[in-house]
DNA sequence: ACATAATGTCAAACATACATAACATCATGT
DNA sequence: ACATGATGTTATGTATGTTTGACATTATGT
């Protein structure tokens, strides 16, 4: 999972981490952490960045089909 | 935060909340918290889920840039 | 009447996103 | 030389997504 949000600041007039933050309601560190993809945010976090700068979600977060984890099958109930 | 899941599961010939969920690598108890907007998932099982669907993720979720709670916002660093 | 499948729901554990606070480096300017 | 702003990073705590297991309701089939 990386993402566009680094470039898409620097697009954007130079904008700060901080002032980044500030706008979409996050501390400096949590913009940091996420440009470095040190985890993926959650998904309202991902509209409110994608939005401010005028794009799709998909635009900005870019996913891969078995880029992840190969997630390890829950066993939901067993009867 | 609202979201189409429950729709394109039964347009997907009634597939079940257990069998989407195993698709996606989730167990059916989060799959119904979903459908109903109990919480809105982490950006990754967006991009799953919306993938198996063939759509994109603003098309499975659809977000309003004041739905949510009034972000209370943070300090960041104090110097 | 009984079984089974699909769903709702809840409580407790667990995993991870996010905040807060602190300290660090690097560049720039005075 | 000193200050300031932007970023990296780490540790600790809180909030929330997710799993697991259990029990419930409703519908359908035999």
């Amino acid at each position: 999972m990386t993402n566009e949000v680094r470039l898409l600041r620097f697009l954007a007039q130079d904008m700060t981490q901080a002032e980044l933050g500030r706008r979409v309601g996050l501390t400096r560190q949590t913009i940091a952490a996420i440009e470095q993809g040190r985890y993926s945010p959650s998904l309202d976090v991902a509209f409110r960045i994608a939005h401010l700068f005028g794009k799709r979600v998909d635009e900005v977060f870019h996913w891969q089909p078995g880029g992840d984890q190969e997630t390890k099958t829950p066993n939901s109930d067993a009867s």
